[in-house]
DNA sequence: CTGAAAGCGCTTACAG
DNA sequence: CTGAAAGCGCTTACAG
């Protein structure tokens, strides 16, 4: 074959794809009759489905999105709008809301924060907007809590928070879990294993203002009566941990170390193992999150369980009620956290002696 | 205000949105001229500009992105299709695609591919392709390849694979990283430190066949002279390297092995930990990709750094190109790996004895 | 059960 | 520099 093909678009590699004007030519019926067979309406002759059903495959017919979504107004499409794709909590997050979105038939979009810059954050939120659908902002960091509150205010969305009081989005739905229980309780096991205080290195918070666990754990310690040491604030990642862990194992009197997440958590086990302090030995540690390789870290990590990707799901399903009037719209879901002891927390050991 | 809003829509909570006819009227010109004001198209006079812009600010219009897409047949949205949105190398990808795009003002979707199974596949390859836009394809196991295979010939499609012969996808361009050069350089190093030989434990791979890892290992091993042990098969996670650990602690001549990625090395070190055998002492252990986490750990572990946000970059340039006339495709991209010797590896100790 | 019309919100030529 | 027409590929009433 030569000359040019009338199929192919601007730029040169994509034939026009074939239209339900085509199938209907194909099957000797009018577009409106493909259209209810491929909408699977029941008033179609038996025979002419058939003969519709043919001619989509033999042609290879493809029902395009783009027009169905102009058309109808329906879109089925939810963009996650969020700070970050990879750590734990987040990914896991995005996984539960894909799962379910793939569950009915939705398609996913993301849209990633890079910086809680207003202009940056306005740009992202803007660009989400502009796909049709729903949104769904995760609202754990600075980029995100000024994402859900700059959403615009006719758009359905749901909001993945930190901690439900005043959330940022106002009177729209949201979920969340329990971070400042998780907290106290976490702070609770290692009170409870002998140690006098309890320090706290704590994640990029989502505002200026003290964190969900951080209250938490602050309250733990001041139900124990134990003396409450300035938190100390860690970068995201292992790093961030690494390099609270060198300036906590600086004191001696530290025998206790609650950490934002897990990540955090290996972090300083390892800065406390390079200084020569031994966990749980010396120092007992504990994380947030249980990362998928947490139970296996030598030592193993004693953490606080989150079920991140079912806060996902949960998140889905509210947005899917506000989508879709036959979907009820369920309260404001939360994730319950579970303690999780292993052995980087241990009992303090007697001061002043090392065991034989 | 009472009664029906005509601007509602179905579910009752979104407003009809402002239109180019709206903002038309609000400004007293056509809505043709909206548009030439919306793409910038110079042709406008400037007072004529500046009127439509203050409709459009105060009419708060957002251009119909579907409409967009339907009108002009651009879209402007890349699909990303995988196994999986949470291992580190996988969610790393996503990341780097969709820094690029995001840079390009692309959408990014995600499909996610539960099973290998034929019809789940074809399922999630004809949700990808029903949305509009290019699609890249992460081929690192029996999901993705198959999904690469089965995506529509017309579709512009990227695919990641793991080794470039005979790539599934064809003629299509791909992306991918030199894994069976990776996995020789990790051998050599084991090998250099005295070991007579390398065991391997392998991740789930792309097909029945040898993946391009336990070629190279085995490569480097034929090299050298040495015994080639079976690969011991192991499941994606900590979990999987836990269970292969135990198997291989078994075996006291074992005392080097390679794993194919960091959390199965974290599983298998676990595990001679839990079966009294020291690392590096009695065993060295290697992993794959260079996780965040991989430094931190006790001992810090012997790995191959691969860039996969990079290796994501490239993807959607490939892709980028194929879609605009006016990017250049370039060839094929590879990421060169990076081996990086931590404390996980070390000397084989010499036979019979303990050091003091 | 099936067909002809109007329209979703834009863009792309085509006029002037 | 600006406007009127046609059309992207569908769906949704409206006819019959």
């Amino acid at each position: 074959m030569t000359g040019h093909n009338p199929g192919m678009n601007v730029t040169g590699h994509t034939r026009r794809s074939v239209s339900i004007r085509d199938v209907a030519t194909a099957a000797g019926v009018s577009y409106q009759t493909v259209s209810r067979v491929i909408n699977d309406h029941p008033s179609v002759k038996p025979s002419t489905r058939e003969r519709v059903l043919a001619a989509i495959d033999e042609l290879g017919f493809r029902r395009n999105a783009t027009a169905l979504a102009l058309a109808s107004g329906r879109s089925r499409a939810v963009t996650v709008l969020t700070a970050n794709t990879t750590h734990y909590g987040y990914a896991s997050i995005l996984q539960g809301i894909e799962e379910a979105a793939r569950a009915e038939s939705y398609a996913v979009g993301i849209g990633v924060l890079e910086s809680a810059d207003e202009a940056a954050v306005a740009t992202e939120v803007r660009r989400a907007a502009d796909a049709s659908g729903g949104l769904i902002v995760i609202a754990y960091d600075p980029p995100g809590v000024k994402a859900l509150a700059a959403v615009p205010a006719d758009l359905p969305v749901v909001g993945v928070v930190e901690t439900p009081t005043s959330p940022p989005g106002g009177d729209r739905p949201w979920v969340w879990t329990d971070d400042r229980e998780a907290a106290y309780e976490a702070t609770r096991h290692l009170l409870s294993l002998g140690h006098e205080t309890v320090h706290y290195v704590a994640i990029p918070s989502s505002t200026r203002r003290t964190s969900a666990r951080t209250t938490g754990w602050r309250q733990a310690l001041k139900e124990a009566g134990a003396p409450e040491p300035r938190p100390v604030q860690g970068r995201w990642g292992p790093a961030g941990g690494h390099a609270a862990g060198l300036k906590l194992a600086q004191d001696p009197q530290v025998t206790a170390i609650l950490c934002g997440n897990d990540d955090l958590a290996l972090g300083v086990i390892r800065a406390l193992h390079e200084t020569g302090r031994a966990v749980p030995g010396d120092v007992s540690v504990a994380g947030f999150d249980d990362a998928p390789h947490s139970a296996y870290l030598t030592p193993s990590l004693t953490t606080v369980r989150m079920d991140f990707t079912g806060l996902g799901r949960s998140a889905f399903a509210l947005l899917h009620g506000v989508l879709e009037e036959s979907a009820p719209v369920a309260p404001h879901p939360v994730s319950v956290p579970e303690l999780v002891a292993r052995e980087s927390s241990g009992r303090r050991r007697p001061a002043g002696g090392r065991p034989a």
